[in-house]
DNA sequence: AGTATACATACCGACAGTCGGTATTATAAA
DNA sequence: TTTATAATACCGACTGTCGGTATGTATACT
């Protein structure tokens, strides 16, 4: 194939056509080869030209991921219209509705079985979700008086982690009434620390998107 | 190598030096060709005769590490001096004390860079831990009254991956002071729910537990 | 024109897994 | 007890596939 005088867009390409079959097939079982079928003309030395071994592939994937999240943060943080504990509320609420989530789930037969996104997911979680994202508004929510914790870093952490693993319905595959009493018990947990930031709106489009998954 | 009269014992060589490397270098950087050099004269028409996958050694050396915990669990179980919650504390002191989960903590640099554990950990933790060891117990609980909770299985799950995944230093590193931190955040979670089943004596062993990584 | 870039292609070593073969043990009939 | 037969334990060369590299070539930029 001739040389593409406007590379990003082969970057984009490959990285595009990563995405879909990691999610699909996960990052073990996707080859190089299998990448480039679906590439369209391209080589091995096209990919290998733009990233310098599958893991970066794999990095690419997983910023283009999170980008999304941090857009739905970055609006929610300038808002002076909401106190931190509000903020929180509006984050979930934005995540869950997002496209990107949408797709996700749609595309995605289970992250459980995607052990390299399991773990990757869960340290940027840590890493940078938490110190980036979560955290700064908790402290906002510290001191404008809306929340009230001796611990924010471990809250961040805790809500952060269970958030993003035990409700995510890709990775600990449940029933939908599983799922609803779960909500319970993490709603009333919140309700202890005093958030009341999850509601049935929150439930309704979590269990819309876990029954995505029951259809499949 | 002369072919063993007793077979079992080559399976447990096998097991017992893929154990060992699996935890020290992680499933993927293991390769069989690494289990065979430390097998001592063992070759890998051994190994394929008795295990017909490399990934199935990993499923018996799960096995291998689950059965430390399940030994735990029917030891309390049968106890009669103990309710519900007591027995429930009682377990999870035990399983933090237990020698396998020193030795865990001694030879294995991260789970969290070992894909595969922490996946198959999960797993293993909502799909057999839950049902076959927490559960029954949390409802003995509510029966005897000593615990009260509409949604016994989803409060059986999240105390598991909670412990299991947020509270273990092999997975979510993090200093003694956050770890100390994250203690305390659980603590006043589990309380919201009338369990005061982790204490200080769980508290300063895991810290104990955690500080042998701080130092390697 | 000359250089840097965007690819293509032939190739490499490591890997998991296979297969035909051999040596040892278990079984059981003579 | 001996001996024929079968089953098991193991060996090691081989295969296909993998991620990655080295090198060649055509196109765009300066």
């Amino acid at each position: 194939m001739a040389r593409n005088k406007h590379p990003q867009e082969t970057v984009n390409l490959i990285i595009n056509t990563a995405y879909r079959l990691f999610l699909q097939k996960g990052y073990d079982h996707t080859s190089i080869q299998d990448i480039i079928q679906h590439l369209g003309g391209l080589s091995k030395g096209a990919i290998y030209h733009h990233f310098k071994s599958k893991e970066e592939i794999l990095f690419a994937v997983m910023d283009k991921l999170s980008e999304g999240s941090y857009q739905i943060l970055l609006n929610v943080k300038n808002r002076k219209d909401l106190n931190g504990k509000e903020k929180l509320k509006q984050i979930f609420k934005d995540s869950l509705n997002s496209p990107i989530q949408e797709e996700l789930f749609v595309v995605t037969p289970s992250i459980g079985k995607n052990p390299i996104f399991l773990t990757t997911m869960l340290q940027e979680t840590v890493k940078e979700g938490v110190p980036e994202c979560v955290l700064p508004i908790i402290e906002e929510g510290i001191k404008d008086g809306s929340i009230h914790t001796q611990y924010p870093n471990a809250l961040a952490e805790f809500i952060m982690i269970t958030v993003n693993i035990w409700l995510n319905p890709m990775i600990c595959e449940c029933t939908l009434q599983q799922l609803y009493d779960k909500f319970k018990v993490f709603q009333q947990i919140l309700l202890g620390f005093d958030l009341d930031i999850i509601d049935e709106e929150f439930l309704s489009r979590l269990l819309e998107l876990a029954s995505i998954r029951q259809n499949m």
